[in-house]
DNA sequence: ATTCATGTTGTGAT
DNA sequence: TATCACAACATGAA
């Protein structure tokens, strides 16, 4: 479920309950629900993989983890983690983490690391990223302080698309690559964003769990690498490793 | 049936 | 004190 553009779905469809007022609460959420009733919701804002309910002096933050996952106006069997009543509809969240935060977002976010927003500034990024020339590209990309939004699975398909190893080092990409690096960053979220929307996303991969690479037909590799230990798909032949010279 | 994975946070060891 | 490795969380697809 959760990278940035599924997020980025999320906040769309909660958004029908911008400025409705909650009408009841319920859940296994280890936080004070009742906090929230007979309160307005005042936005319905998104940072990276985080969903961000915005009331006039604190906001309830979604994180749907790894298995998270909700419900508009239908229930799963079983308890939610949260479940949202309103005048026009419900939403209900599983298996996620659930929090408030009390200072205003603008303080808290940096918006212009967010690969979706408008407000993304790939100069920033670049910036960051050369900052800690020696992280691998594969752990790069999941740092959400730089990429916010980007997951495992877009991580590897950028990678494939601009044809570098994911071991490689940052601060070893020339300078083109880096940038290349930073523009599918984003370029892809979009195209992820609307392959999500028309339910046709898996098709669309073309490195992350195959394994057959798709331009020369070899086998593709599976690596745990980098400190995030996170599963990385990729084609030998047609990505480059790009490495301190010894 | 069992394994494992679109992710982050907290804890305890070093 | 700071950093690091790993456990914990917990669902459903393959």
């Amino acid at each position: 479920m959760p990278e940035g553009p599924s997020l980025y779905l999320l906040r769309e469809e909660a958004s029908v309950f911008r400025g409705k007022t909650v009408r009841n609460v319920v859940g296994n959420a280890k936080l004070d629900l009742e906090r929230m009733r007979g309160r307005r919701l005042k936005a319905v804002r998104r940072w990276g993989k985080h969903l961000l309910l915005e009331f006039s002096d604190f906001t309830l933050r979604i994180h749907l983890l790894m298995f998270g996952s909700y419900r508009i106006d239908e229930r799963k069997p079983g308890p939610p983690r949260l479940r949202l009543e309103f005048d026009n509809g419900e939403i209900s969240f599983y298996t996620c983490s659930a929090r408030y935060i009390e200072e205003p977002l603008d303080d808290l976010y940096d918006w212009s690391a967010d690969v979706l927003e408008d407000a993304w500034n790939p100069r920033a990024a670049r910036k960051k990223l050369l900052a800690e020339p020696s992280r691998l590209v594969c752990d790069a990309l999941l740092d959400q302080n730089v990429f916010a939004g980007v997951g495992n699975i877009i991580k590897n398909e950028v990678l494939f698309r601009i044809g570098v190893h994911p071991a490689s080092v940052v601060g070893q990409l020339p300078s083109r690559k880096l940038g290349e690096l930073i523009r599918e960053a984003r370029q892809y979220s979009f195209d992820f964003l609307e392959w999500k929307r028309a339910y046709v996303l898996k098709k669309h991969w073309l490195v992350h769990t195959r394994r057959t690479c798709v331009r020369c037909e070899g086998p593709i590799r599976k690596l745990h690498l980098g400190v995030t230990n996170r599963r990385s798909f990729f084609c030998p032949h047609c990505q480059r490793l790009y490495t301190a010279q010894v």
